[in-house]
DNA sequence: GTCTATAACGAGATAGAC
DNA sequence: GTCTATCTCGTTATAGAC
């Protein structure tokens, strides 16, 4: 496709995405503005709303490419074709890579925008994490009928605590600034779900 | 003390750090304004600077109160003398009393907003946390001690476990508006921890 | 698809009367 | 301590030219 694309620019609403959805993960759904994106990409806030109209759309864009690209990482570690407790350290590593640049996970921040959000993010923020705990609790399962771990209670109940444990040790490890208060606080969440300390896969800790 | 008080009216300061926590804990520190609360209380924007002269004045005062109220409650968990799994039991207890009006930890939420509040507040924010753990460490410590727990790793590692779990837990809960969410994860947690499974002091399930 | 200009509103904050 | 009035600025959004 060789369309007027210039070195290094994508199209503008790809790159509106981007800029929003940092945003988002470092300040907020109310601490950021269509004037600090135009901003940041050096073009008209009158062209933002160009591409979306509002600010509800914007939200609902970008929590709809940060999803897609979440279930993307999900089903590559899939694809891989690993045993559980290897996919469970796999899935904690996508959430620490999020913190290294000090953001929080896009939808652990918007829950705390919850109360906010216009309807539409609101049904988007609920539907991330159906979908995580949906795939995790499928990795639980997995893992206990090939003996690879041993679950307290039922996959889809571990699920619930691992989505919402990861998504705390984001919450209180970014004001530290400490990525090894992440990495430890998730060790210890896996090594309670899953039986043999499984490997970190960062080198951090 | 025969002030002026009248049936039901604290003084104004007290009862507009109310209404400010109240609108932090469910709307962030970005999502709500002066105007919101001098509506609530039924006197003008102008009244509130007054008594707090600017909003970050105002939030350090809610972060305050707040975290003096909290370590009140664990002065009073020591007070009653128990042994560990029973104190952890508790702590988890208060965080669940917050949620039971659909609220976040204020900590909590203020840790999603840590970016773009004023020093004073994130100084607040982070000793909030290194309070909680430092208590959280010595229930652990003594529970271990007298053999009502076994740690895997050190008290302040599982310390900081417990405290981002638990915000975690009702970070996640809230948008589904289940309590009970919260509960099985706390659940999960403390017997993460605690080897015999505690109670968990609410009949909720 | 991007711009300038501007509308319409809300935010935090201050002055000065009562 | 509380009020009205006002200021200044930021935010979302639209109109219409290029």
């Amino acid at each position: 496709m060789a369309t007027s694309r210039q070195p290094g620019n994508e199209d503008t609403a790809a790159r509106t995405l981007d800029v929003a959805e940092r945003l988002v993960q470092l300040r907020g759904y109310n601490g950021f503005s269509y004037a600090d994106i135009a901003a940041e990409l050096g073009i008209s806030k009158a062209s933002l709303h160009y591409h979306f109209p509002g600010k509800a759309e914007l939200g609902e864009a970008v929590i709809g490419r940060y999803a897609s690209r979440f279930a993307d990482a999900l089903v590559e570690i899939d694809r891989r074709g690993a045993e559980a407790p290897a996919k469970l350290d796999a899935y904690a590593r996508i959430y620490a890579d999020v913190l290294t640049d000090r953001r929080m996970c896009l939808c652990g921040m918007l829950a705390a925008d919850y109360d906010t959000l216009p309807e539409s993010m609101r049904r988007a923020v609920i539907g991330f994490f159906d979908d995580n705990e949906a795939w995790l609790t499928g990795v639980l399962e997995q893992g206990r009928d090939e003996g690879a771990l041993h679950l307290s209670g039922s996959a889809s109940e571990a699920a619930q605590a691992i989505v919402s444990g990861l998504e705390g040790a984001l919450l209180v490890a970014r004001p530290y600034g400490d990525v090894a208060r992440f990495q430890a606080a998730a060790r210890r969440l896996l090594e309670s779900v899953v039986g043999a300390a499984p490997r970190t896969g960062a080198s951090s800790g």
